[in-house]
DNA sequence: GTGGTCTAGACCACA
DNA sequence: GTGGTCTAGACCACT
């Protein structure tokens, strides 16, 4: 059972009027996906997190099922949650942002009526 | 006389799972940018569009309040709502959105260790 | 917007020794299967479906959110929760039913080194 | 001296998902019932299994006493456990799976509104 | 009115 | 110890 740091506060960027596990799902799928989190590490309980982050353990409990949903981390009864060991899970997430965030951009500029080059060019002027 | 633009529920594309005054708000924002609306265009009442579109009157003012707030439309007390003429506020609201589409990009680039080119090469790739 | 009954007790048999959400999940998506909920058909609000069937809010609302991954429902924002028009969604749901069905027979007969004839024989003996 | 049977890892699929000891009594039932595992032949002790199988030995005593419910096994304080030699109760456990099975597909079947035939047929559906 | 989020706290099964 | 379910009740945004 590998080592697991226990998450502060300074571990998430928290916008207020945002639903709190939304953001944690968000923040800890890009910590796998940029290999902070190792496959196989064991994340804090679901009522450390919960007492460590201020914030109910139901809340962790919905990051954690939301995160399993995206086979991201796997539960074993009674043991804890863990990182998957199924690497291709994490790639298959990690290509996933990649690919909307594209998706995103180009979407942008279509609906503004530039190519990708004006729409960079555009955000790149100054003043 | 202006010209005036009538919504057809064709013109936009709804997700029910999120704000509908949102979607109108980012839709017709696009429309305005791209010039497809022109300034001046006169836009039907908050009565006629809740009518063809379908939905509640106050969707709509929100979403009118909302574009009035991002200076892109302007209403005359008892003559109605027209796309501003300030050209300027519609260039500063283009230059706002590819700002943040590519803003955007960059922090989902830098949230999984990636930079620009390497985040949008994973997205290219296939399979 | 189509009339909808209110579920009563008598509608659901369930099991107190598993998780309620889980039973009403199984249930409504039959029901949908069956053709008893039509497309289209608002569901009774999570307040008063609560009220009802006297469990909490929150426990309807789980349900609902399950359906929801599922496809079988449509949440409108601000205006209540709807079997999906899309018959292809329940389509697919029943035949994953029927699936599912099939698959778990077969294995047991596999796990106890049956053909399907024979576990049916066996089921149907006398004594 | 009875033929000893000494599990490893990969006689069990588990769903980490459900509960472990659940998984080892259905598996190890169907084993019986298949006739893959003898009457009379002993299992290794609760210790010796934990370890083999990398569970917690609480989790090989629950699976145990199950099996014992069951009148599967039998325990001989002091020589250890061994499948049961008395092939009626083996019978019997072979004929709930067999029945458990049957009426969990009728139970589906009517659920939803079809014949067995007719769920027979959809299940076998292409596409 | 609708659904959605969050809290506080109880209770349970599993390992 | 672990996660999972359920309750009661507050508060919010959207329509």
């Amino acid at each position: 059972m590998p080592p697991i740091r226990t998450w502060t506060m300074d571990d998430f960027r928290l916008d207020p009027s945002r639903p709190l596990y939304e953001q944690f799902v968000e923040q800890i799928r890009a910590m796998i996906a940029k290999g902070e989190l190792e496959p196989g590490t064991r994340l804090p309980s679901v009522r450390e997190t919960a007492a460590s982050l201020r914030v109910n353990p139901t809340t962790v409990m919905k990051t954690y099922q939301e995160l399993e949903r995206l086979s991201l981390i796997v539960t074993y009864r009674g043991q804890g949650t863990f990182v998957t060991e199924e690497e291709e899970a994490i790639r298959r997430s990690r290509k996933e942002l990649a690919v909307a965030a594209v998706r995103q951009m180009e979407e942008t500029a279509k609906s503004i009526g530039l190519t990708l080059e004006q729409l960079w060019a555009l955000a790149r002027e100054k003043e």
